[in-house]
DNA sequence: CTGAAAGCGCTAACAC
DNA sequence: GTGTTAGCGCTTTCAG
């Protein structure tokens, strides 16, 4: 069938282990004319070294496994592209599986990937995996944690982002341009994430001497539809501004204030949290919190791969992301 | 390090072969009471067996190679999805490489998938990739191509997307609408794929016998800003609606058309192609052609698990997939 | 400078 | 019902 290291071999007239090292570059010793002989043959023969065989005895794949809650989720798709760009620069390749959210399945992947023997693991685990669990503790597959840290012994690092000072810019920004009345969209309080753009949002008022009003502050869910609705349905609009948990929010309120015969940003101001690309190409185009989702699945890459050219090293621990505040036109000063 | 069928076989007293039996489930011959011994040992001690041993002599891997020219691009993102959904469900997992288009890196990219023993590739070739290119005939992995053809000898199916029906269809609501002036914005036409949207333009006017005005075809970018900088200098607007080759350049002409004063789809109806999620958040939301790329994705992979469980089967031919109109708030009846 | 031999973890005839 | 043996394609001591 397939060309074997056996085949290129025979042909040269040599034995494995010196086909062996020309193949791996450990040819210090090998005389530059069985070199070239070997090399020529492979080339002819279209000889590429079975992988497995190579993994079974070096114990290194040169894959590595990430798990993610949804390829088609932007923010995992760009974790996903840089992560691979940088392992493809190491020579690595990534086997990827969506979990949905879903602890069975986040066990599930895990088992398949490990059988498979990927060298390290990315995971980026569900919103709703428990802290206590202990199912990945038998797990000796280094990892890197992105966006949410798990109790883990072999963890060898965690990328966040920094929400909490994305919404702290975000509604800095607000205030700056002169606003004091703003509506605070939440997404479902249960969840970190979603508490952390909270917190930003208070802090940013409390540095800058706005007074909280309670009232501003509603949890609601991540979607289109909810802000639209709720924003349709306010009895009164008592405030210039409205900063958003998320684009889709900030989307569906600018259409529902639209229709209110509201007009953003000279009537009220909105923000939002993304950089989705429809906030670009609305109108008006959106003002907005880019989440640095490439640069995070790099840097997820480099620490997995830089453990595992040095096994000594320690967890690199959290490696936060700034979130970058990015101003188009749905935000104006007041007046 | 991790355990080995070995220490399961002599935890449990018997022979490896009866082991590798009951993990393979060929275990009518193994009696009850050991099978039970060795399965409640294999769950104490952890034990995964390891899939580079069993795939170096088994000869599968259970993995097979997706070649895409960018996950980011959300086309690719749900083809990528719908391969994995239904690669999973026959126990096989994924490992996918962005090849950006760029031909080296697709060589490159198939020559790293095959040393790592994948079953099949799952490949959407760059539009560029030429046909005349033997540098994929050598390869005896078995593949199945997404969007584009290539004349390689073991292509096991082609999944594509009938284009031209798209426009078709886009331009034939349009026509039924009562419009009779309508501009093409077309992409670059060296490609196969813009080609046949224009031609699913040009036979919608003829089979509905409206006649073609030459000037309304015009060749451009798949991008916002070609249209919308087009539609923004165009000195005459003599026609009542816009067909465009997809959704960017349908946004790029409605944000034109607006600051010229002229009210979608009141003055003018746009029709775009892709349904990319923007499409039914703006206002007005565009009405649009959605291709299937979810369910190409999993046919693809079904296509190609079929072959692997059936070697003797022949290539399944070409698959097309009719696009979906959606019709939604940007066009309406003329008068 | 090169090769023989052992072994990575597993499966598959074929015996017993 | 269960075990023996060979071998998948490769790397790695260790000799020569």
């Amino acid at each position: 069938m397939s060309v074997t290291i056996k085949d290129i071999a025979n042909l040269a007239g040599v034995s494995k282990t010196t086909v062996s090292k020309v193949i791996n570059n450990k040819d210090e010793s090998i005389s530059k004319a069985t070199k070239d002989k070997i090399l020529k043959i492979m080339k002819e023969q279209n000889y590429v070294p079975n992988k497995l065989a190579q993994g079974l005895v070096t114990k290194r794949t040169k894959t590595i496994g990430l798990l993610i809650p949804d390829i088609r989720n932007p923010f995992f798709t760009d974790i996903s592209r840089g992560a691979e760009d940088y392992a493809r620069k190491e020579g690595y390749n990534i086997i990827f599986c969506s979990t949905d959210e879903d602890y069975e399945r986040e066990v599930e992947c895990i088992e398949m990937i490990c059988e498979k023997m990927v060298d390290g693991i990315i995971f980026a685990p569900s919103s709703n995996t428990s802290n206590k669990d202990d199912r990945y503790k038998n797990l000796n597959t280094p990892m890197v944690l992105v966006d949410k840290n798990l109790d883990i012994s072999n963890s060898k690092g965690l990328v966040k982002v920094d929400n909490k000072n994305g919404t702290y810019e975000a509604t800095k920004h607000l205030i700056n341009k002169g606003h004091k009345e703003i509506l605070y969209l939440s997404g479902p309080l249960k969840n970190d994430i979603t508490r952390d753009r909270l917190n930003g949002y208070l802090r940013a008022l409390e540095k800058n001497n706005v007074n909280l009003n309670e009232d501003y502050i509603v949890e609601g869910k991540y979607k289109y539809e909810w802000s639209y609705e709720f924003i349709k349905n306010m009895k009164e609009i008592n405030y210039t501004a409205i900063c958003c948990a998320n684009d889709l929010m900030a989307i569906g309120a600018i259409q529902a204030l639209r229709e209110r015969g509201l007009n953003v940003p000279n009537d009220i101001s909105v923000v939002g949290f993304d950089d989705i690309q429809t906030a670009k190409l609305i109108d008006p185009s959106l003002t907005t919190v880019r989440q640095p989702a490439y640069e995070m699945g790099e840097k997820a890459s480099e620490i997995l791969i830089d453990y595992l050219k040095n096994k000594d090293k320690d967890s690199v621990g959290t490696i936060t992301f700034k979130p970058e505040l990015i101003v188009r036109n749905s935000t104006k000063s007041i007046e």
